[in-house]
DNA sequence: GCCATGAGTTAGATCACGCTAATGGTAGCG
DNA sequence: CGCTACCATTAGCGTGATCTAACTCATGGC
């Protein structure tokens, strides 16, 4: 069984590949929010434990094995998501905060018994699929390449919730949840901005944020 | 912040103080299954930090503030056990296995949020009240000091957990649980057994194992 | 073609947590 | 009194996880 510290560096992982990212040392130090010479040595260990492979060049690649522990924590991070906003009532932010936590000491069967009690849920409440129970929705792309006029939100990517708490705020409070119709008003190609209508409001998103969000053109 | 690790010092002290046990190094090395020179070590990180007194002498002394950290983890510790058995459905051996690794990570918001939610229970499902919510039961004696004829089991002692998980097995399936009626039949000083009818049903117990067993005489 | 920049690693340190082996009490028993 | 137990601590060691400082190396800019 991996060290929760470790384990944390698996669910890093995953992210970033999901993401479409390059997983280097750097990006995890970055993520992590430790030194590079401290992510040297813990990818040394995973190597070492057969959670993955180095090979000296760049990038990182995960086993089977690294892959499936990864998917598992992924997994439980978003199940408990669930149950914190569903049954608890926490808000979006703070259930994200909780989960990180809780998805090291949730066990199999823990985890089996709260997905079931909470009626099979198909995502996490920012819409991102529960791994091994629900698949990512096909066609959707970022609101920032959004080229058409309409589309519906699907997801908020988990780099947002890490990159910066207060942009999930932001988000929620404008009501760019999973599920909302947005119309696309004007791209900024200037001021590097996107103005949308959503949810009855104008909204204007900084390219990067708008990045995060990921929609289904209709 | 106290360490996962010296959280479970806190509350292998607690546990010792309820049941009137004097709590030195080893003990705590018996109950935490660690070396005597760990536990050493530990209690010096512990009176550093302000949680205890040592006084180079026997006895362990809790501040105010190891005081209230340990209750606030044994009162994760019950209510996460509630919910487990409550809620999803686990017995009681799998539930308290669960809690001591969910105590950890349970917030204090979680836990306020989950306590409403199970309807302020006031005791954990072996009937041992909730630091904070619950006091214990006035009156109440050990089944093996019990003198008269009948009684009502109060509560399970944590010992009873730690130290054989298949005695909790044990005194499920013989539905002896809080709230169940016992009649004493007989002592016998000879054999350290005490035999007592309880929910349709002779037991025979060791004097060891109803030393566990609290119950509160009629 | 040289050099600044950034990425990755090495070197060297610290702290928490665990171990075994050996040492130093204290206290009861004969 | 002296021995045996039991207890606590010291000494010495290893691993995981973290840090800063310093080195190496490729790559792109000029």
């Amino acid at each position: 069984m991996p060290s929760e510290v470790i384990s944390r560096y698996l669910e890093a992982i995953y992210y970033m590949r999901a993401e479409g990212e390059t997983v280097t040392n750097a990006r995890l130090a970055d993520w992590l929010s430790v030194s590079r010479p401290t992510v040297t040595a813990g990818l040394r260990r995973m190597a070492r434990d057969g959670l993955l492979r180095h090979d000296r060049g760049k990038e990182v690649v995960m086993t089977e094995e690294g892959e499936s522990k990864a998917a598992a924590i992924v997994r439980r991070h978003r199940i408990v998501e669930r149950w914190l906003t569903d049954s608890l009532g926490l808000d979006w932010v703070v259930a994200d905060e909780e989960a990180a936590r809780l998805e090291h000491t949730i066990s199999e069967v823990v985890e089996e018994r709260l997905y079931e009690a909470l009626g099979r849920p198909s995502s996490c409440p920012h819409g991102n699929p529960i791994p091994g129970h629900s698949e990512p929705v096909t066609g959707e792309v970022r609101l920032a390449g959004l080229t058409s006029g309409a589309a519906t939100v699907t997801r908020i990517s988990e780099v947002a919730e890490r990159e910066a708490p207060s942009l999930l705020h932001y988000l929620h409070e404008r009501n760019l949840v999973p599920g909302t119709r947005v119309a696309l008003l004007e791209i900024d190609a200037v001021g590097n901005t996107i103005r949308l209508h959503a949810a009855e409001r104008d909204v204007t998103l900084s390219r990067e944020t708008a990045g995060k969000v990921w929609v289904l053109p209709e």
